[in-house]
DNA sequence: GATGTGTATTCTGTATACAGTATCCAAAAA
DNA sequence: TTTTTGGATACTGTATACAGAATACACATC
């Protein structure tokens, strides 16, 4: 006999809030003009105000949200600046992540990540959230086979911070297609095993782009 | 007429919780063996269960703690290859910095690192705590100079998960003194202005960290 | 003694209640 | 009109209340 614990399922409500609104941010259900007040939405949710609170407070504390002066919480707005700052502590990460799989050089590892990226690539409809998902899918694989949780997080966090304006995706201005293909390009360069050469071949096509995104942003 | 906003200074009771939670962590008042209750620390700060609740909540989800099953929280212990993948995450962010700062190669930035260095490293009675707390002052003063909110961010993040056992600085059975006087040549690394150099520099210094820190642990 | 079962206790998660503060609006004063 | 001021409103932060789940323990059974 070998029942599956089923305690990794149960979940608090807080968790539920947390990631309906992040689904709905990067649905666009939540833009940039809406206020979100602890109360509305939780008689809109039909729970109280505390496991709505927390979530909120949570998704401030990573940075998808701000406090609004008039009250509530408002998608986290950046400045130029920051969307700088962003790119480059995904250039961290992810560089990070590219030099500790250069060194293994596992064909095994490079086999799944060509994989992944001929199976994402293939996208027909190309919405700007499709190509979001599709762009963090690949990226997230690599750092997932470097197999460690803080790298993950931090990933993750990252990208988070950038669902509700889709950012490290095309925005209508900038041809969605003109950073897809670039991704064998990376597996290639970590297929080397020349950490530094990988290091900068991330760092690069992270810059690209990061000046698409100032572009298509018409900064 | 200038009076300054007060409004910064307004705090909750969770900030304050967090703070003091973590600064106990640091002196060593909650150990290992210690199980944080919500009812307990509300009664014996005589607040209501809300703000603790919300505090330990954070420094869970920011992995200094983790759920007992017996209820309550307790600090959050790392096997060997956790440590190994703190160390990856340190190197991630702080060659990062390092490549940034050296890419600038700023005189007066250099300056000031000297001087951080020269002050930190003047302390008398090293005990484990007061060089956990040089160690990383120095080390986060690379990064704030950087002037990258998300960098310096994943920098408290990493550094406040090892505040439970002091990580990142010495323990008992390595000679403290040892690791210390490195700092320097971090920056020298910088001046050369050579960012693939200086990511290396780092790099080879966290990883040197980490052997003495698995020698120490005596695993 | 080993094993199983019922019960008390502990602790959490969620709901609700209350009080203070900031914002907004409308009327009064300049 | 513009400015000031009082008060209603909106929202948050904190406290308290309640119910369910897990653990621990004592007792019963083999």
């Amino acid at each position: 006999m070998a029942l599956k614990s089923i305690k990794s399922e149960r979940r608090r409500l807080a968790d539920e809030v947390y990631d309906q609104l992040l689904d709905s941010i990067l649905d666009g259900d939540i833009g940039a003009d809406d206020r979100l007040v602890q109360e509305k939405l939780a008689a809109e949710l039909q729970i109280s105000r505390t496991p709505v609170r927390e979530a909120l407070l949570r998704l401030e504390q990573e940075g998808v949200l701000a406090t609004s002066s008039r009250g509530g919480f408002v998608l986290h707005r950046m400045e130029e600046k920051e969307v700088r700052e962003l790119y480059q502590a995904r250039a961290a990460v992810e560089g990070q992540a590219a030099r500790i799989l250069a060194h293994r050089n596992d064909p095994q590892e490079l086999a799944i990540l060509r994989q992944t990226i001929e199976t994402e690539e293939n996208i027909s409809s190309a919405s700007a959230k499709d190509y979001f998902e599709a762009n963090r899918a690949i990226h997230r694989k690599f750092v997932e086979l470097v197999d460690n949780r803080y790298l993950l997080d931090m990933f993750d966090s990252i990208w988070n911070r950038a669902v509700g304006f889709l950012f490290f995706a095309a925005i209508e201005k900038v041809d969605l297609s003109k950073s897809l293909g670039d991704h064998m390009s990376l597996v290639e360069a970590i297929a080397t095993g020349d950490k530094g050469h990988a290091l900068e071949v991330f760092t690069q096509h992270i810059q690209d782009g990061f000046e698409l995104q100032i572009e298509g942003l018409g900064v």
